[in-house]
DNA sequence: CGCTGCGGGATTG
DNA sequence: CAATCCCGCAGCG
């Protein structure tokens, strides 16, 4: 690689904001620096106007990834690609897990599954969900801006998210993938008395629902990785298999109309005014500090209700530096639009789902 | 099934 | 005309 792996350790977020020789272009140029000094590590949750330059060997850079939820949008020039962010979406209830975080589900980036995903309901308490649209960038969402250019990789972000962190794309394949099975199991108990009789050995067994019912999804093998490489990556694909192996413990598992049972009765965007929006969640954005915790993010979900109760064992204590406390202080549950201001709402209605489990970005 | 990139088409200033 | 936004399509995992 050609980023200076031997760089201090703390540099990893800002090696590029200050190296003014990265700063002085502009995604639109016509002529991109070609003499780099050094590429930076991938950043998981790029925010306020910075710009990156990557190595093209970057895999997170190839694909584009962050872990805000950035759709593409045509700009009809396929040298630069540009991707909007599509906010968060949080618990109608403003409800808080055991363990006090909030729900910041990661929007779906497809049109169709977004739709599908706003009739279901908080994983938590079961309330209604709302989608917090990004509003960062001059009352529209957040860009990014992606062009790769020879062997390098530019990325420029355009505004600043007002909104919180959704979840990972890893923490919400997981939570999808651990749903489904879940759900699966409820709906066809009857034949499953088999596969419930070992789903109970092993929660019996090892998981402790308080703390880690199905660890092993989660866990991924990078744990091993050098911190140096470690920090900003995004999933990779070797994690998948973690993932998938749990859908292959239960093989048999076949939904049967579970979500079918939502009635969304309205679903409203709710456009606030605005102004009032930013505020309280900006503490969550660093502009900088950012990835390091990344995918091995504790994750707290409860797979039968089990009461994470004293969660915080301590999976991944903040590595980031900047970043004490995730969780902002908000107001009790009733409220729902704290943030009222922040962006169009779109709530919808509550369902009663039997899924129970969820996954929280803890961020 | 959902993510990602592409590109046509429509809209706006 | 450029910049956006909306929408469907296709490849892929």
């Amino acid at each position: 690689m050609l980023k200076g792996a031997d760089d201090s350790v703390m540099e990893q977020e800002d090696s590029a904001s200050r190296h003014g020789e990265m700063t002085s272009w502009d995604i639109n140029d016509i002529k991109l620096p070609q003499h780099v000094s050094q590429t930076d590590w991938f950043q998981e949750w790029p925010d306020s106007y910075v710009k990156h330059i990557y190595s093209s060997e970057d895999k997170n850079a190839q694909r584009h990834h962050s872990s805000w939820a950035m759709r593409n949008t045509n700009n009809h020039n396929s040298r630069i690609l540009k991707k909007s962010c599509l906010g968060v979406v949080v618990c109608g209830n403003n409800c808080s897990t055991l363990d006090g975080r909030k729900i910041y589900l990661r929007p779906a980036i497809c049109d169709k599954a977004r739709q599908k995903q706003q009739r279901k309901c908080c994983p938590n308490c079961n309330g209604p969900l709302q989608l917090l649209s990004c509003r960062g960038h001059g009352g529209y969402p957040v860009t990014n801006f992606w062009r790769h250019e020879g062997q390098f990789i530019f990325f420029q972000c355009k505004g600043a998210h007002d909104h919180p962190r959704p979840e990972t794309k890893l923490e919400a394949e997981a939570r999808r993938s651990i749903q489904k099975a879940k759900t699966a199991f409820s709906s066809s108990s009857l034949r499953l008395k088999r596969i419930q009789k070992i789903e109970v050995t092993l929660s019996l067994t090892g998981a402790m629902p308080t703390q880690e019912p199905l660890p092993l999804l989660l866990s991924y093998p990078d744990a091993h990785m050098p911190p140096a490489n470690f920090r900003g990556h995004l999933s990779k694909s070797s994690q998948e298999p973690t993932l998938s192996s749990c859908s292959g413990q239960l093989p048999f598992l076949r939904r049967a109309g579970e979500d079918g049972q939502c009635t969304h009765l309205s679903t409203q965007h709710v456009l606030p005014m605005a102004e009032g929006g930013h505020g309280p969640f900006s503490s969550d954005v660093g502009p900088l500090g950012d990835g390091s915790c990344g995918t091995e993010s504790p994750l707290a979900f409860g797979p039968c209700v089990p009461p994470p109760a004293a969660p915080q064992g301590g999976p991944c204590p903040m590595v980031r530096g900047a970043q004490p406390q995730p969780q902002l202080p908000l107001p009790p549950r009733g409220r729902e639009g704290h943030r009222g201001g922040g962006g169009h709402h779109v709530r919808l209605n509550y369902c009663n789902n039997d899924v129970f489990f969820n996954l929280y970005p803890l961020r």
